[in-house]
RNA sequence: GGUGGGUUCGUCUAAAGGCUAGGACUCAAGAUUUUCAUUCUUGCAAUAGGGGUUCGAUUCCCCUACCCACUACCA
């Protein structure tokens, strides 16, 4: 029986989604695209403690400016969905919204002897892990311990149905089987084994706040909308025994997901997985799209970094992925074409912030002229007004290759715009000589005078011929020239720079060039 | 500490027992040039260590080392 693919990202909204977090999303995208199946957003907001304001409309917005628009959870608007319907038949799809539907599911396992109600506090636990670790030891809530604690195993029915009825701080543990050996499958890994000995009675739910704990809610939703892959996070592969024992004591073994668990991202020097002060330290983004915490703390993102979302969204998949080819660049298109889980790297990728770079200036190539008129203009807005499009384009032609980002554009090009208003003084002493100075005149007049029409390969060819005919230094004249046009010694040919700007801007910037200068 | 996962140039990675271990980023050198870039060419640079298995291990097995994750009424 094969089933239609279904995946899902699952994301917890405690603060802004990490790079990590959307390498995740776009893997299950691409699995889900390829097969034809379906990609599903659901919110793990189970932890009433951790909640932050608006991170879930940030994971939404980070999605939607990658290019990922997930086909259930999430409608047109960028909303979660909140009722039922034909397109999203599982809403809500936010776990908060079905706390309803998890404690029955817990009960059972209560009823069907794999699980029980724990009555031991908090405070008591700790105090149990203290002495643990003064002894030396770790004090584990499993096969060993749970007949001496508080709980349905240990106390009389009566007092059990008492607690559970007028208590309001119990729990309800898994009981994991004693001595058991768990034989687990993992797409990208392979078979894995582990003894259940090693495990512990986590708790499924809680009802202090009536809401499960990740491990029920997960396997339940997982299990109500028919999962069929689970790609997540390596952080999750130690509860992947606990995960399968689930299945099995609901007996859902039949329609169980089968799993793939992705390597972290890792820091790009030193060790440990990548995190937001990596960024903020080695000057990078962490985060695809700006974050300001309650603290007021700032974090960039890609995009206000000037990042394409397809740039970074390839960057994103070649970590930790690639196609057994040379090809490097994909298009999102491309990605989902050939994609498969079991290329999928299975060590840590350190991120590396140059190559990065270079992925967006790929990208920024790739660009047509008129995309790139628009993203100048988006990224200086009111310094381009008063010129048109075709002159703001044959900028762009000119400084494109020198650039990785848009946003390095107006540097770049801020003379072909505004005239320059003084004189780079290291570049004056080095080119504005005795010699030159008799010359620069000469020069002058025949531009003005000479050069009809006044066309980029006029200006290249005539310029040439008049310098090499009277024996002058190419670069001094040349490098003088852009001097005067530029205010410095940088920027592309000065035949482009000449054109661009017209003959009669030459002749004023020369003038003034020779007034201020003397 | 325990459990699980991992280990090829500095970094991302290729080579599913068989050419000289390949590519990309970075870096260096050279060429082109009118500055800075671009472009082109070349170069530097790796199988963690030790045992096996095999005619032959980057690849399979074992041990050691190191790295990572997990070890909550967090996800």
């Amino acid at each position: 029986m094969t089933r239609p693919v279904r995946v899902r990202f699952a994301p917890s909204p405690t603060g802004p989604l990490h790079m990590g977090g959307v390498r995740t999303a776009l893997y299950n995208y691409l699995y889900a695209k390829q097969s034809n199946g379906t990609f599903v957003l659901r919110i793990e907001d189970t932890d009433s403690q951790r909640f932050v304001p608006g991170a879930e409309e940030y994971i939404i917005e980070a999605l939607r400016w990658c290019g990922i628009f997930p086909d259930e959870g999430v409608d047109e608007n960028g909303k979660m969905v909140e009722e039922p319907s034909e397109k999203h038949p599982y809403a809500p799809y936010r776990q908060s919204q079905r706390r309803g539907i998890y404690r029955k599911y817990a009960e059972e396992l209560v009823n069907k002897g794999y699980a029980y109600y724990a009555f031991d506090t908090a405070e008591e636990l700790d105090a149990l892990r203290k002495e643990a670790e003064d002894k030396k030891g770790t004090f584990t809530y499993n096969y060993a311990s749970r007949d001496f604690l508080k709980n349905s195993l240990t106390l009389p029915e009566d007092e059990v149905r008492r607690r559970v009825e007028n208590e309001t701080n119990w729990t309800i543990r898994f009981k994991i089987p004693e001595n058991r050996t768990v034989k687990m499958n993992d797409l990208i890994r392979g078979d894995i084994e582990v003894n259940s000995n090693t495990l512990d009675d986590k708790v499924l739910w809680k009802r202090i706040d009536e809401l499960p704990t990740y491990h029920l809610a997960n396997i339940v939703d997982d299990h109500l909308m028919q999962i069929t892959e689970v790609i997540r996070g390596e952080e999750w592969l130690p509860s992947l025994p606990l995960h399968y024992l689930l299945y099995e004591a609901f007996g859902w073994q039949e329609s169980q997901p089968r799993f793939a668990h992705l390597s972290l991202l890792l820091k790009p020097d030193g060790k440990g997985k990548l995190s937001k002060r990596d960024g903020d330290r080695l000057g990078f983004p962490v985060f695809p799209l700006k974050w300001i915490n309650a603290e007021g703390e700032i974090s960039r993102g890609y995009r206000e970094d000037g990042y394409f979302p397809d740039a970074f969204i390839n960057i994103l998949a070649l970590l930790g992925w690639n196609p057994g080819t040379e090809q490097e660049i994909f298009s999102l298109e491309e990605l989902i074409n050939t994609f498969t889980l079991e290329r999928v790297v299975k060590s840590g990728a350190k991120f590396n912030p140059e190559k990065a770079k270079w992925f967006n200036q790929e990208y920024l190539r790739k660009r047509t002229t008129e995309q790139l008129v628009a993203d100048f203009k988006a990224s200086d807005a009111g310094k381009l007004v008063g010129y048109n499009d075709t002159y703001i384009g044959a900028v762009c032609e000119v400084i494109r290759d020198r650039a990785h980002f848009v946003n390095e554009f107006w540097d770049l090009s801020s003379f072909f715009f505004v005239a320059p208003a003084s004189y780079d003084p290291a570049s004056v002493a080095k080119f504005w000589k005795d010699d030159i100075k008799a010359v620069i005149p000469r020069v002058h007049s025949f531009i003005c005078e000479k050069i009809n029409p006044f066309t980029r390969e006029n200006i290249e060819q005539q310029l040439h011929e008049l310098i090499t005919s009277n024996e002058w230094s190419m670069g001094r004249v040349m490098n003088t020239l852009r001097l005067f046009l530029v205010g410095e010694s940088k920027g592309p040919g000065v035949a482009d720079i000449m054109f661009l700007l017209g003959k009669d801007e030459v002749d004023a910037r020369i003038k003034r060039a020779l007034n201020t200068l003397g």
